[in-house]
Order: C-alpha cells, then structure tokens, then sequence
DNA sequence: GTAGTTGCAAAACTTTTGCACGGCA
DNA sequence: TGCCGTGCAAAAGTTTTGCAACTAC
C-alpha cells in the first residue's frame, strides 16, 4: 500500500512554509510530504526512514523540529500511546481513531454526532475547545481471527 | 480541595489485590488508595510525592509497578499527552476529557452519547472495542479570563 | 551576505529493569 | 520460612538542545 501519492505537491508545501517566513529546505519539504499524505499515522522513526531514502544526511532531530513546526501550524496532530509510541496524523477534521492493540495500525471513522457531543461538552462547563481526539482502543477484525498469541 | 475522601476504603483495596494474589503492602495499599480516589488526573509524580508524605521510603520505582498493576486489572486509564506529562484516572466509564492547555487541569463530562457513537464506529468496521479515550483540548473558562502570557 | 537551518552529539526526561535486602502471608 | 515486593541504581527509549558548519533567499 503505497503512501506517497503526492496529493500534496512540493509547492503547496513551500507556499505553506514561506507564509510563515520559514526556509523551504529540501529536507522539510521531503518530511512535510511525507507526513501530510499518510493517512497512516506514522512515527517519527518511520518519517526518518522514509525521509533518508531520499535524502540520506537527514537526521531525526530535524524531522522532530519539523513534526513541531507542523504542530505549531495547525497542520498535524501527535498522538501519544503509553509505551513510547507517538503517531503524527493529518487528518485535522474531527474524527474517531480506531487503534488496534495487537497489530498497531489505525483506522479513522468519521461521524458527524462527534461535532455535537463537542459542542454540547463545551457549552455545558464553558470551554473553549480547540483541538480534540477520540480515540477506541481494541482489536481489529483480522487480528481477531487469528490465533491468539 | 482535598482528594482522599476515603471513598475506597483499605479493605476495599486489600481484597482488590488479594483476589490477584498479590501482596497487600502498605506502599501498594496508599498507591491504590489514592489514585483510585482521585478525581485530579494525577502525574506519577504527584502520587509519589502525596504517597511519600506517609511513607517516606517509598520509591517511584514501586509507584510505577504498582500503576501498572492498576492498569492490567482494568481499574484505572493512562493519558498520555506531548510533553511527557502521563496521567492517570480512575473514571472508568465512557466520559469526555476537557484539558485545559494553560493551567492543565482536567474534567471530565458524562455524554451519555459517547456510548452511542463508539458503537456506530465499531459495528462500522467490524472492531471488538475494549477501552476508549475522548479528550477536548482548549482553554477553561478561569484561564480564559486571565491576561494572556 | 546573513539569518535561519542542518546534523551531530550530548542532555534531559520519563519509564523500566536487575538485583540484594526485607517483609508479608 | 519461602516467596514476593521494595528500593536503589543503572538502563532503555524518546524528544530536545547547543553549537559549528552550511545553505536558502
């Protein structure tokens, strides 16, 4: 399954950087893509990886100072797990994130009511909501069929 | 506002580790106790430093083992948030996380449609939930009215 | 030209683990 | 008494930071 399908050009993404008086350096480029057309919810070692394929000097401090740029921007979220696995999404509309516990992947489902338990839970104690996450945490319907560990 | 109201009761926790066979210590007992009781979202360290006040040789070695105890008994939820800052709780059903990003405080918010949505989701995709997590991150109301840093 | 960025290494933190001692059952 | 649990220190793992060299603009 492949990831990169360039839904996101390269000058979107140094449009989005110059905006914000950022330089549009080939690496930031080469994670900003990479990150904003997964719809894999990657870590940043798997950022890294993919990233040096292409470029092979990129070190992971630059993808975490990137990844925080996006952050900061709005444009990605970071997921933490217990365990040390965080996961970087950019699907930015409010959604509901299945995370399989055996096998590790994600799966987004959308559904309109989680707008309104939003913004019925903000009016109720006077919130100014700004981000979310729903997360359900189980076991997926393949690794349910296999054999138990 | 104080936060051991004594709601759980030592034999309460004592019984509760006795069933797994596990040993009831005086460490693990006011670990328990307090986190369980708590309705602030503690930090391991936070339960550390109040657990230490009665037991001043306890580490934070023991806190973590026995919070994952807690956890593998299903009797209490790791929040994992960027910026290392782990909490744990002990509401256990499906409820709504409001996190304030300026003072980090959290409440939580009973939506009795939560339950609705997560079983739309699973029966969407075929998904054997087992746990959820549903936060809102924002700005409570009292920071809201404080001057901005 | 120069201000911002990179990549390396080290630091900072959180959480886990190994092991000898000690205490619960 | 025997075994489990504790507490210390060290390890492991992730993310951040300081800094000299480099590069986009």
């Amino acid at each position: 399954m492949s990831m990169n399908n360039s839904q996101i050009s390269d000058e979107t993404v140094i449009r989005l950087l110059r905006k914000k008086r950022l330089k549009a350096t080939p690496q930031r480029i080469a994670i900003c893509r990479f990150v904003l057309d997964s719809r894999e919810h990657p870590t940043a070692q798997n950022i890294y990886i993919k990233v040096k394929e292409m470029h092979p000097t990129v070190s992971l401090a630059t993808v975490y100072k990137t990844l925080n740029i996006l952050k900061e921007l709005g444009l990605i979220k970071e997921l933490t797990f217990p365990q040390g696995e965080t996961r970087f999404e950019s699907n930015r509309e409010p959604h509901i994130n299945l995370v399989c516990q055996r096998c590790g992947k994600i799966w987004d489902v959308d559904d309109l009511a989680v707008r309104s338990i939003i913004a019925r839970a903000v009016t109720k104690v006077k919130f100014n909501a700004m981000s979310e996450r729903f997360d359900i945490y189980g076991v997926c319907e393949r690794c349910s069929k296999r054999k138990a560990l």
